[in-house]
DNA sequence: ACCTGAACACCGTTCAAGT
DNA sequence: ACCTGAACACCGTTCAAGT
């Protein structure tokens, strides 16, 4: 199914992640063997620790890749869409649920609990950009009166758990019946009345 | 550090779940096996096939274990609630972050991809027996006229998606920094402006 | 640097057999 | 019914050794 062997001309380490991506995708994180992933690639079962200390290390590296995957895939949505808040908002919202659904394992994986004490600086890092850039959007609205003033707690919090809790359930599958494979407006329409200005 | 042996008298079941859930929390899903389970327990390493048939089934079991918990969890904190909706939404809000916090990896169980394709029909019974359970919150509201009139899919999904994506950000340890271990009131504000009648 | 081969201490699952 | 013991085909990780 793959090319022989010897394809690998030190890339080792990026066939590793892209393999184990496949084999998430395909037959769950469960699956995932280190030994079978090397077998596939035609090296020895002990020359992935060259490159990852740890089966972890290697669930942390995909993590990553999942968290500058979304950061780029909101930063192009981003560019394309229009000036007002509740145009980039349903642009956000748009392409944080794309994501989700086509990559439900690596979202499951991105915020499994498991990389909480401090996995690897890069991780948290990744982590904590994204979160950002998705404040960014509020703010921007702050600026442009769209949205109530006052600190990030106050509603960026709230945009942001209502966007990440459908986008999960999505993306698990969980969403009752009635309203899956629905478009966005509606779910959009109920973050910009609790975004909306006082009066 | 328990009973040396002998000392479940026919409820193994009821035992390996309680040691599945214990070892869940405290060393990760990863560290989950059922060799060391059995040999807790002080018995063979094939005894649990009798009970479960596969890993994956107790699993599917602790899961469910956890849709029971949270769904009487939510009753309870319902009915020492006050009439209004912004209480009761208060309330189920409390009690959801509570038991997300304070059952982390359980929650993260409930809502992994695994059991989508008709794991168990008891699980996805329970999946949505707790989904209804949050919906009729809505329509309480609704009957009441604190809440939007609609269809579920116009309101309910927000308010579901809010509350799930707090709950797993909180439980995940993924909250910003400026936003953790804040009360919830900010939080249930914004989602009542989400709810709130069209004029 | 990057990889191999062998070794170690584990797994999950199955199945005859015991009580 | 419920459990045991042995067996099978796997794991992840480590470490000397090779190129």
């Amino acid at each position: 199914m793959q090319t022989p062997r010897r394809y690998h001309h030190g890339d080792l380490r990026a066939a590793l992640l892209a393999g184990a991506e496949d084999t998430l995708r395909e037959k769950g994180p469960a699956a995932l063997s280190l030994r079978e992933l090397a077998r596939d690639l035609g090296v020895s079962h002990a020359a992935p620790s060259r490159h990852f200390k740890d089966k972890q290390a290697l669930l942390d590296a995909l993590a990553l890749v999942g968290f500058d995957r979304i950061s780029r895939t909101m930063t192009t949505a981003l560019e394309e869409a229009g000036e007002s808040f509740a145009d980039r908002l349903a642009a956000g919202a748009r392409s944080y649920v794309d994501f989700a659904v086509a990559n439900a394992e690596l979202l499951d994986l991105m915020y499994s609990i498991k990389h909480t004490p401090e996995a690897s600086e890069e991780l948290g890092a990744a982590s904590q950009r994204w979160t950002e850039q998705m404040m960014n959007l509020i703010v921007e609205g702050q600026r442009s009166g769209e949205v109530r003033e006052g600190p990030l707690e106050r509603v960026g919090i709230g945009v942001f758990s209502t966007l990440h809790g459908y986008a999960t359930l999505a993306a698990s599958d969980s969403l009752p019946e009635e309203m899956r494979g629905q478009d966005l407006d509606e779910l959009v329409a109920y973050i910009l009345r609790g975004c909306a200005p006082e009066a």
